[in-house]
RNA sequence: GGGCGGUUAGCUCAGUUGGUUAGAGCGCUACCUUGACACGGUAGAGGUCAGAAGUUCGAAUCUUCUACCGCCCA
């Protein structure tokens, strides 16, 4: 046990770089702060869990990263303060391409290919890789102080996730989930691997839509027009597709057309895929390069042969093989025209699939892979989420995920890659495909050694969407252990909706099927982040802000406020470094408070000792409480109120705002105010420390509130209140919870001082009194609560006001004043020489004025029968209020104009 | 083509089940270095809530349509 405490004096300024250091992660990381264990939740202890989205490997800490963290990093800390069994799991995820890509490119810079290198070797490469710059992206994620049980770090491909990787593979197999197809698939010319309908992107592209006329083979004077946005595909056309109700090409049907440049004769079908109205109606039939087409050719019996290889270039026998498929395209055009072949060309802008990663026109290429049976494993996650058992926030994603899930397609899981799973299947010399959990047992099932693993990896999908699982340690379908019974399912996750399909989706699946419940109970979907432009933050844009250079300038804890405090649930949200100001000034600000509250403390009690026994016993009571403590408990109260609703609401930014406002707005701008000249009047040594005890609680609360979203300093701060070991932690202090006992009424009486102040200072600056000039004001109370309220508060005036100011049942206005009502209270400030008499009038006009159009519309209202017939007793009462209220104040008004005019 | 968002002060956004004289932050204007804080304080200016129609005693809020912007899926 460490006896060493921090010191109880603040700086005179905030250093967030020094503060930080002292409560990095590693500080609690060392302690086991922050770890979690299952026992306690055999104990009894409710257990609440947050699954880390594993960030890439190869990544680097972004702004997204920031917010997504932070957001978790607030769900877990305020679970934890609110007495739950708190587990955080960290990762990383392997990236399969993106991993493979960076490494070979390493190497490509040192004249080496991976094939040069062999599998085998390629792979101990990666490997090395990982290790030296693989821990970037966690030790960055350290830096913003984020309180997971690091414990538990798990990596897609350490062992115990590739067991369960391999386990649920097979499962899947056995059940007839996983099978091996040809299909057309979506192939990466780049990275020369399959990939899935998620990992390629639409994006809008500007083509040709080339028409090309076939002539018939019998009568080469007839012919037959198409339309194709791909002409190079010509050479690989099976058929020519018309609809079977377009009279336009019904005694066609069942004739041959010759295939220009190829040569070929093809048949004329009809078939009900094709679209009358686009193009000339007539569709050439491709099946190796389209998907469609492949479906229509199946129909029809037509073989399908490509012309496009792995690489992209040309494949074909009619003198274009080599060149790559937009060069032939630009060739076959002009040898189309050459040839008599070519209609016209029309500029065409249509949605063309591009790969993810590599940035280019996905190929659709017939081969063999291996792919998920999605419907059966849909059906149970979709019940899951529109039963409620998982909920999502904002909740329209649910129309998204629903759509998915109801119109799902298969998912093509093998990669021709080398890093990551190897597929766990294995052919004997026959070709016969056996699939294992091992060499062993695959042979054992062949009954022969001499088997040959499959070359290809899994998509590292399917090692994500076991996340939830094997980060608790499962391995396969009937593994079980203390923490998946402790902590799964598990509570919130923190994604980005962009990953609903990837990721979010098939996690419910596979938590449904492997482990008959769901994987989570809520999803929070964060806010993309963009520059102040609205634009995606980009590499290539170049606007895309270095969290780390941010965090320098600014402070985490201001970084973490800020995005935080600007980053509404399902709304975009547009990011500006020099938006992080807001969240320095209020660390600077907290700091500033604290540091008065300090101050107070040391000149109230003899010792910090002393005044660490009365803090421990003090309880704020409504008889030893002043006006403005009263005041504070109840503002406090509610919000502590509004901060828990917004969190069980899943409003995180509406928790900050309200933290904040209440912290600045009653705390600093009422509260501390009032403080100062409570404690500089004649109050007595006890009055006085209970005021001070009262404001350190009340801070101390505070801080507590804000710690999830700004960890560093509150931790500094909470240190300095009484003495306490480094090895206590505020994030370990119990969360404080509204007492609803402290009603508005406790707030009432110095509201009214408050609104008397408000309204002085208003008059001061209407009529340029100078800032150091002592004004006396007469106030004409309208009942015995209003003057006990103003009289026991009557200390404060002259230092949040300048004014002295004088009570009376029945005061005169005095000559040469301002007068002005506050809630009922007639309120004269007397200006002699600085009033200009035509001013006043003029500010009284103005004012009566619009208090007339205030009472007309309210009489308006309360007259209409309807309204009064309609509206809810206390409405049509409260507007009766209003309209007394509003008379009162407007005669009181007239009043003030009529001794101006006397 | 289908779906989902958005349109409120110069900018960025709040506005809970319809019942306020429509709010905040930033910016702007004026004043203020008062022993916590100028990364601060005080006061102020600024909006016919995208447009139209409808429901209602009452609409920024509900319905329909229109326009524009953004995203997702075909």
């Amino acid at each position: 046990m460490s006896e060493q405490t921090s010191p109880q004096q603040l700086e005179k300024t905030y250093n967030p770089q020094a503060v930080e250091e002292r409560w990095r992660s590693a500080h609690w990381e060392a302690l086991g702060s922050f770890h979690a264990e299952s026992s306690r939740v055999r104990g009894g202890r409710t257990p609440y869990t947050v699954l880390m989205p594993p960030p890439n490997v190869t990544g680097s800490l972004t702004l997204g990263h920031v917010l997504n963290h932070t957001l978790q990093d607030i769900f877990i800390r305020y679970a934890r303060m609110n007495g739950k069994e708190a587990l955080w799991l960290p990762g990383t995820d392997h990236a399969g391409i993106a991993t493979q890509t960076v490494v070979e490119r390493k190497l490509r810079g040192e004249g080496v290919t991976r094939h040069d290198l062999g599998r085998k070797e390629f792979l101990s490469k990666v490997w090395e890789w990982r290790d030296e710059y693989g821990g970037l992206i966690l030790k960055q994620l350290r830096k913003l102080g984020i309180s997971c049980d690091w414990r538990r770090n798990l990596f897609t491909m350490d062992d115990r996730a590739s067991e369960a990787v391999i386990n649920a593979f097979v499962a899947l197999y056995r059940e007839g989930l996983v099978y091996r197809g040809t299909r057309i698939i979506n192939w990466c010319p780049v990275s020369q691997t399959a990939l899935s309908d998620e990992e390629v992107i639409m994006k809008s592209r500007k083509d040709q839509l080339v028409y090309v006329s076939y002539p018939l083979a019998k009568d080469p004077s007839r012919s037959i027009t198409i339309a194709t946005v791909r002409p190079e595909t010509i050479l690989a056309d099976v058929a020519i597709a018309v609809n079977p109700n377009d009279p336009r090409y019904a005694d066609l049907v069942g004739e041959l057309v010759v295939v220009p440049v190829a040569g070929r004769h093809v048949p004329v079908i009809a078939d009900d895929y094709v679209d009358i109205e686009f193009g000339t109606g007539a569709l050439k039939i491709t099946p190796a390069h389209d998907p469609n087409d492949y479906e229509v050719a199946r129909r029809h019996n037509l073989l399908a042969f490509s012309v496009v290889g792995k690489d992209g270039r040309m494949t074909d026998e009619c003198g274009y093989a080599g060149m790559d498929r937009f060069e032939a395209r630009k060739k076959i055009i002009d040898d189309l025209e050459e040839l008599g072949h070519l209609v016209k060309v029309e500029e065409y802008e249509h949605n063309v699939g591009y790969s993810e990663r590599a940035d280019v026109v996905v190929e659709p290429y017939l081969s063999e892979q291996w792919f998920v049976k999605m419907k059966p494993l849909a059906e149970p996650a979709l019940k899951a989420v529109n039963d409620g058992d998982i909920r999502f926030h904002p909740e329209h994603w649910i129309n998204t995920y629903r759509h998915w899930m109801e119109n799902i397609q298969d998912w093509c899981i093998s990669r021709q890659l080398w890093w990551g799973h190897r597929i766990p299947a294995w052919y004997d010399e026959k070709g016969n495909v056996w699939v294992a959990s091992s060499y062993d047992e695959a042979c054992h099932l062949a009954g022969t050694d001499k088997l040959v693993q499959e070359e290809d990896v899994l998509d590292t999908w399917f090692s994500s969407w076991l996340w939830p699982l094997t980060t608790l340690g499962w391995t396969g379908l009937h593994s079980d252990n203390e923490d998946l019974k402790a902590f799964y399912p598990t509570d919130t996750l923190v994604t980005g909706p962009d990953i609903i399909f990837f990721w979010v989706a098939r996690m419910i699946m596979a938590g449904m099927h492997f482990r008959g419940d769901v994987p989570f109970r809520d999803v929070y979907f964060t806010s993309i982040i963009r520059d102040m432009k609205g634009r995606k933050l980009s590499k290539s844009l170049g606007n895309s802000p270095d969290p780390l250079k941010v965090i320098e300038a600014y402070g985490t804890d201001a970084l973490r406020f800020t995005i935080v405090y600007i980053a509404p649930l399902g709304q975009d949200v547009l990011f500006g470094e020099e938006k992080c100001e807001l969240g320095r000034n209020f660390a600077t600000k907290v700091w500033n408070a604290s540091r008065f509250v300090f101050m107070q403390r040391e000149r109230h009690f003899a010792s910090l000792g002393e005044f660490a026994d009365a803090y421990a016993s003090f309880v704020p009571e409504r008889s030893s409480l002043s006006d403005s403590g009263r005041w504070l408990m109840s503002r406090y109260n509610a919000m502590l109120e509004r901060y828990h609703d917004a969190m069980a609401r899943f409003k995180v930014n509406d928790l900050v705002k309200i933290s904040h406002e209440f912290f600045w707005g009653d705390y600093c701008d009422w509260f501390l105010e009032a403080l100062k000249s409570e404690l500089a009047g004649d109050a007595t040594p006890e009055e006085a420390r209970n005021a001070v005890c009262l404001a350190v609680r009340v801070l101390e609360g505070a801080l507590q509130t804000l710690h999830p979203v700004m960890p560093f300093i509150t931790d500094e701060v909470w240190h300095a209140i009484v003495p306490r070991s480094t090895e206590e932690s505020i994030s370990l202090t119990t969360m404080p919870q509204a007492d609803p006992s402290w009603t508005a009424a406790d707030a009432a009486p110095f509201d009214l001082v408050r609104n008397m102040v408000s309204e002085i200072r208003s008059l001061r600056s209407a009529f340029n009194v100078p800032h150091d000039l002592r004004a006396e004001a007469v106030v004409r109370v309208a009942s015995d609560e209003a003057e006990r309220a103003l009289s026991s508060s009557a200390r404060i005036f002259p230092a949040l006001t300048r004014c002295g100011v004088a009570l009376s049942r029945d005061a005169e206005r005095p000559a040469q004043s301002a007068g002005s009502v506050v809630d009922g209270n007639e309120l004269f400030i007397r200006l002699e020489g600085l009033i200009s008499f035509e001013k006043e009038k003029e500010r009284l006009q103005k004012e009566i004025s619009k208090v007339s159009g205030y009472i007309a519309s309210l009489e308006k209202k309360l007259s209409n029968q309807a309204f009064v017939a309609n509206a809810p007793a206390d409405v049509v009462a409260k507007e009766h209020e209003k309209l007394e209220e509003a008379r009162s104040l407007s005669s009181k008004l007239q009043d003030n104009l009529k001794v101006l005019s006397q």
